[in-house]
DNA sequence: TATTATCCTACCAAATAAGTAGAGTATTAG
DNA sequence: CTAATACTCTACTTATTTGGTAGGATAATA
C-alpha cells in the first residue's frame, strides 16, 4: 500500500501538472485545493524538491513548479522518491537493492517470483507519469 | 514490500509443498528448518489454516500440511491472508475495498494509474503458486 | 529593511509490525 | 483413564513506521 504521504506527493504533482508551465505555485493554495495539511505538505514539496522532481522559488511570488514536463516525471520515480521500494522484496528491488541474509538468491524461489512481479508492477508504473494524474 | 511474517509463511508453505502429499508436519521441524521463530509461526500457520490454506491435526503424530495441491494455492491468496490487500490503493482492491473520501472515483486519476497497476501486479501473483515456492 | 515564502531540524502521538508468554483443547498411546 | 503431544487462542510487550506539528533559519523581493 502507498503510503499517505505518496498519495499526497501524487495529487499535488497532478495539480501542478495542470499548471505547467507556468509561475511557481505556492504551498498553501496546493495545501488548500488538494486539502492537505499544510505543514506535511511542505515537507513532502522539499522532500520532491531534493529528488529532483520539483524546482523551488523562495521569497515573495515564489513556490513550486515541476522540474520539467509532465509527461518526463513517472509516476515510479515520485513513489521511490517518498516510500522507497516498490519491489515486494528488498532482495529484488533495484533502487534499494538489499541483499536478505538467509536465502542464496541465484537458488531462492522467492526472489524468482517476486522478480517477476517487480517487473510487471514496474512497467506499468514507469510509463505512468504526472501527466495522467491531471 | 511483504511483511516479516508473509516472507516467513510463504516460506513455510514452501517447505509443505515439498512435503506434499504426505503425512502432516510439525510447526517445530518447519520452524527449526526454515530458521523461523517458534511462537510466530504458530501465529501465523494459524492464519494460513484460517484461510482454508492448510490443515490441521492436533495430538501425537499431528501438524500441518497444504489443504489442496500446491499448484492449486496462489501466491495472491497467501499474501491477502497474511497482509491484507495487494493493491497501492484501498479504493483499486479487489478484496478490501474502500473507498476514499476526498476523491470521486469515476473521475479519480489515481484511481485509473493505480487499477492498471494492481491488474499488472495481481496477474502475475494469480499465476504464481506456491508450487513455485519448493 | 520588512515581508513573504521556502528550508530544515526536531519532536510527538497513534498505529502497525514483530515477536513472546502461557494457559487451553483435542488426539493418541499405553 | 491418563499422560504426553501438538495445535489453539488471547493477550501482552517492544520496536519501528506513519502521519503529522512546531518553530526558527534562510533567501528573495519590494
Amino acid at each position: 500500500m502507498l503510503s499517505n504521504k505518496a498519495k499526497y506527493a501524487l495529487r499535488a504533482l497532478g495539480y501542478l501538472a495542470d499548471k505547467y508551465p507556468g509561475g511557481p505555485v505556492q504551498i498553501a493554495e496546493i495545501a488548500e485545493q488538494k486539502k492537505i495539511p499544510l505543514k506535511f505538505l511542505e515537507n513532502i514539496l522539499l522532500e520532491l524538491r531534493k529528488a529532483d522532481i520539483l524546482v523551488s522559488k523562495k521569497g515573495k511570488g515564489g513556490g513550486y513548479a515541476l522540474e520539467r514536463e509532465p509527461k518526463k516525471i513517472s509516476v515510479a520515480s515520485v513513489i521511490r522518491a517518498i516510500d522507497g521500494p516498490i519491489s515486494m522484496l528488498p532482495c529484488v528491488s533495484l533502487y534499494f537493492y538489499k541483499k536478505c541474509d538467509d536465502c542464496d538468491e541465484t537458488h531462492c524461489s522467492l526472489n524468482k517470483v517476486f522478480t517477476d512481479v517487480r517487473d510487471a508492477t514496474i512497467k506499468v508504473l514507469e510509463k505512468k507519469t504526472v501527466r495522467d494524474l491531471i
